[in-house]
DNA sequence: CAGTGGTCTAGACCACATC
DNA sequence: ATGTGGTCTAGACCACTGA
């Protein structure tokens, strides 16, 4: 009965082959994509979306357990839904795959920032950010340590589109996480990246930010970032010493 | 009413502070693992399992969709639940994460075995397979070409405990995908593989084999594969030139 | 205490497969 | 025609949270 009652009714959703939990869900992706709840910020309960769309609440559920399953919102029993934010609990580095020999994972301590620039985007990075030829944006340069020796160096292309004034901002206040300034000064909730792994010499300047000899060859790491919604945000190289580090990854 | 009928009947599931669908979930994993049911076999119904069970048919199916979700089995409506397989509509090279930088992936044409062995495994083989110093397997060298070129060298342990005559084996049928011989040899069905990226120079031998000169940085991908219920079936050690190929990874 | 998500039930109708 | 999984409803009780 309800059925056709919502079908027919005012509400946003439009008669089609989709599944009802398919369409309130793809409803719910887009009201948080568009802002009407922040990172951080608590979703309308069960009951209250599913009077919303005059849907029973195991409908909603549905929508809504599918959206925590890829990490969108998550959910916490006794308290609510609450849009997933690189602040709250969830982890901030679960997008470095870079781990010591010994198991730990490269991390944000001893994070130096050598120097940023506003420059335009070559080829490479127009072409794995979807931007027109000779945009502008912000470019990062950074050196990581481990164990008091230079491990990596990141250089790192924020389109100005997106991310205004991110090179002078990153300067001042040198953040451990980009990811997490992303999300605070533009609203970019970074939720996946796609990274090219090769094996290189390092060029004569990253020898020397890495001491190594040039001859030695190193791991280069391209990431393309996409945040929600699908749009490519950040282009980053890391490049590092792979004597007593590597990259680690999973499949199942 | 039903709920403390399940707890009390002489049903295989214990009282616990587990949800009911989590033990059900357990239970009927174990019979997969325990060769119950065969890779490619269908499952009884879900109204079948319910009522063996003694629960509702919608608790059941919250634990088998979770098995799905997990790629344990696979659900065709209509049809029924059948126990995922490399060989059915499963993809093979689901683990291989080569591809060439125009974005195809580095497949199984063009595999050449090289030789195969019966040796010991050493001791960094004995720590990722955790087996006993000493342990004996098969060892398989192989090699894969990409556009007529020569892309990578393969070494791959198989011990014998789990794997009896895999060398001898290997060298008669030469199959292109070493799971989809795994799992119809021994039934063991590989559901996770991890990885870890270095960047190195090749060996001499290696060097030879791709045509490459011994002062080109290759990427090496250590592999250990585990089979449903987590035991590490195959150790393998990728070697790759890495000008027109890179080892690709989507993280969300 | 009331409200939230987490679990569980017992029904319903549908599209699809098989025979 | 029958049986399967896929969707949807409308209730129920629970544990946890916070006022």
């Amino acid at each position: 009965m309800k059925r056709s009652l919502a079908k027919t009714t005012m509400n946003p959703l439009k008669p089609s082959a989709q599944p009802l939990y398919q369409q309130v869900k793809e409803h719910l992706v887009h009201r948080v994509l568009t802002g009407e709840w922040l990172p951080g910020h608590i979703l309308p309960s069960e009951t209250r979306l599913a009077a919303e769309y005059e849907l029973s609440q195991g409908t909603v559920r549905k929508a809504i357990e599918e959206m925590a399953s890829e990490g969108l919102v998550t959910r916490r029993a006794g308290k609510g839904t609450f849009v997933t934010s690189h602040n709250g609990d969830y982890q901030p580095f679960r997008f470095h795959r870079l781990y010591s020999d010994s198991g730990e994972k490269v991390a944000s301590d001893r994070v130096t920032l050598l120097h940023t620039r506003v420059t335009a985007a070559d080829k490479r990075i127009c072409a794995a950010l979807d931007l027109a030829p000779g945009a502008e944006g912000s470019e990062i340069f950074r050196l990581r340590r481990l164990h008091d020796r230079p491990a990596l160096v990141e250089t790192i292309f924020l389109p100005a589109s997106l991310c205004p004034e991110a090179a002078t901002l990153l300067e001042q206040r040198n953040p451990g996480s980009v990811y997490l300034f992303l999300e605070q000064q533009y609203n970019l909730l970074i939720t996946r990246v796609l990274e090219q792994v090769r094996a290189r010499l390092p060029s004569a300047t990253e020898a020397s930010y890495l001491e190594i000899d040039q001859n030695t060859p190193v791991l280069e790491v391209e990431r393309t970032a996409f945040s929600l919604g699908g749009i490519a945000v950040e282009w980053r190289i890391i490049v590092g010493v792979t004597e007593s580090m590597h990259y680690r990854n999973e499949v199942s």
